[in-house]
DNA sequence: TACCTAAATCCAATGGATGGACTAAGTCAA
DNA sequence: TTGACTTAGTCCATCCATTGGATTTAGGTA
């Protein structure tokens, strides 16, 4: 695929998202400040803003105070300017959420589902599900822009489809995207999951989000999404931030990979109750009331989390483990992509997100090379336990409102 | 930096460089089939070579067999439509090359540099020496666009300087971007040399370079440097593609940074060497004539790497050992950035690419990931000893040719 | 020579950005 | 209260790369 030219519509489009971009993270902002934030002329920021304004995306929200002249007109973005659907699909569970423009969940929705459970029925009651929840939050229908997913395990981000997805038996090679499309008539949007909180953390995070960062994403296991700047890591095949196979320090547990040092094996829910059981024994395991079956992780690793919160030193001690291993993988990847920020998240991650951001910020800060450059901060997720479903529904708003690459070149496909 | 806007002059900019990359790696075109290639219209790709033959950058060569009407007039790129000036800095010694628009070596100078040497006097001769090539060359000065350096270690993008390069004594914080800027009046440009080499690689590589790739640079030290896609990896702070505080099997090297389990330390010519002596005794080092001293370490590897082109089992041993750790962090890397091509190159590693090359190729293909996701291709880079100052020399062209988002935004500064 | 085809250009129109003049709406001092 | 001044925002004529349709150019073929 060659690099495509530009014209000038997209242009345009592209202004748009850049003023739209500015006014969404720099909070109410006049036209006379927009100019020198975009680089764009005031009279361009004049007539931009009131293309904006007729299509319904920002208001004028009253005036500054006066500086000795006119007084500037503050705009803000529109929350029910534009909504987007977002579905995560985990092994456990579906959960989908209904998001406005400002990435506040207005309707959500969980499903459990059984195991092993059938690619073309998930899809259908997840998408009638999906359907009805514009109709309860009785949205303008016409503002809502698609239907976005967050996908478990590897993608073909060109055919759109997740292939052999862990934990999903039976699904080999599912196209989700021409599936939910048939099935709800809207554009649909897919990423792996990890990349999906990403964007969903850099829509929701405003100006705290805006430069480049790792978001390190536990769910059934451990990945990572990527942003560069304005720009989102997606990679050659669509499976950019695979930190899964990072090399730690050698251990017990082998990766499917074949590998005895990957991180994946020992950052996730199953391996973090395994570690509770053979490194503080069963009496430990009592206090918390771990069941310890196999089909009980998510119950287990929820409970753990709790010890962890209440300060249970066995259950910080895994914890703290897991965070060495991550720690050392995260440094690598800082070091390789440079960026200066990690935020961690992640429906798995809840609640421990201080004690294992406190071991990365150890292995990622106490080096010297780290230091000349300016430190990392390492800090949870804005968004909390839907970091997957929200970033699935901003992979619609991040993909139609965020300026970038994409409205000035070609889409492929 | 707030995201700029765009405006129609820099798209007329943009697509002039969408056409001159596409004519430049798919050879003679012309311009009916530029247009499916970049995705313009007829009209506006006649409307744009016609300013690309004004300007000297390309010419038109002939012309294509009629397919049953007028014959297809074909395009090439004009070698001598630009210039540029690359300066790689080593502790041992700077390369000046003067490279045209194909990327081709008109001329070339190397310096050895005294240890300590002091910044303002290298910078004095190398620029005087920089200056006295396009004379010499007799070209057309007007057509030298500037002069690109690769530094080494650490840089401060905003302030184009060097940090504490490592083997550079006294070189605490140095302004180079401006002192050489000073020194010759010309365009400067700057870049760590890993990441100087890769878009040298792309430059010169054309349509085997068009995607990405991880560009393992072997120097004094161990770096990276990233092409994703169409963009360069360069991160917050410019300093992207560290790879050598990557985690590998922990050994007895302990890194300048505290963990003892990074690359950095077995991936150079010195610990080489040192591998040889420790493993192989003086014996095989008598018989490659590697006299061990400290001072020498630049002449034994030399001498080690012809071993191992000969096919001495010792040499070919340490060499394979330090391919195995470079496995290990190069398949992190990749899973992490998804790409799938890795190139090895840089002055220090010619010669050996090919044991190295198996050995990271036998890390990164045998998982059962990465045959899912359709596999990474190890290969020599296609530059050879001079990367790093072609490199150098590339970005200037790069910056000034290749499309980019630098081209429809404002720089910075 | 007449006819067909494909490549490339001409031309008027489109539409977003721009710079300078202008209007709107406030402050401040007399 | 008035007039000078300041700042915000808009109007308007102009600019310019791209575009679609018509036209020219230059080859083949019967």
């Amino acid at each position: 695929m060659a690099r495509s030219g530009t014209n000038l519509p997209r242009v345009g489009g592209y202004n748009q998202a850049v003023v739209l971009a500015a006014i969404r993270t720099k909070g109410p902002v006049s036209r006379v400040e927009l100019g020198p934030l975009t680089g764009l002329t005031n009279q361009t920021v004049s007539n931009v803003v009131r293309r904006l304004l007729d299509e319904g995306l920002i208001a004028e929200s009253g005036h500054a105070p006066s500086s000795g002249g006119k007084r500037r007109t503050l705009l803000t973005p529109r929350a029910d300017g534009a909504y987007a659907l977002g579905v995560h699909l985990d092994p456990d569970a579906a959960v989908i959420v209904l998001v406005d423009l400002a990435g506040s969940v207005l309707l959500s929705r969980r499903f459990a589902l059984p195991r092993p459970s059938d690619p073309t029925e998930v899809v259908d009651r997840v998408a009638r599900a999906a359907l009805r929840l514009p109709e309860r939050a009785a949205i303008d229908r016409s503002r809502l822009l698609g239907l976005g997913i967050a996908a478990p395990g590897p993608i073909d981000a060109e055919a759109g489809a997740v292939v052999d997805p862990p934990n999903f038996d039976g699904w080999r090679r599912v196209p989700l995207l021409d599936m939910f499309a048939q099935a709800t008539g809207m554009p649909v949007a897919m990423d792996n999951d990890a990349t999906a909180a990403a964007i969903g953390e850099r829509w929701i995070g405003g100006e705290e989000r805006a430069d480049g960062f790792l978001f390190l994403y536990m769910g059934a296991g451990i990945g990572a999404g990527v942003m560069l700047g304005n720009h989102v890591l997606r990679g050659d095949s669509g499976n950019a931030g695979e930190i899964g196979h990072a090399q730690t320090e050698p251990g017990s547990r082998r990766c499917d990979c074949g590998s005895n040092g990957c991180l994946g094996p020992y950052c996730n829910p199953a391996a973090l109750v395994e570690d509770l059981f053979t490194r503080h024994g069963a009496a430990a395991a009592r206090r918390m009331e771990l069941s310890g079956a196999p089909d009980a992780v998510r119950a287990d690793w929820r409970l753990l989390r709790r010890a962890v919160g209440a300060g249970d030193e066995a259950a910080c001690d895994v914890v703290r483990l897991a965070g060495r291993r991550m720690g050392q993988a995260v440094r690598g990847a800082v070091a390789l992509l440079d960026v200066s920020r990690v935020v961690l998240g992640g429906e798995a991650l809840v609640g421990v997100e201080q004690v294992l951001g406190e071991e990365i910020d150890k292995a990622v800060n106490t080096t010297s090379v780290a230091r000349a450059l300016g430190g990392v901060t390492v800090e949870p997720s804005l968004i909390g336990e839907t970091a997957g479903a929200v970033g699935a529904a901003s992979l619609v708003l991040h993909g139609r409102y965020a300026p970038g690459w994409r409205m000035l070149t070609e889409v492929p496909g």
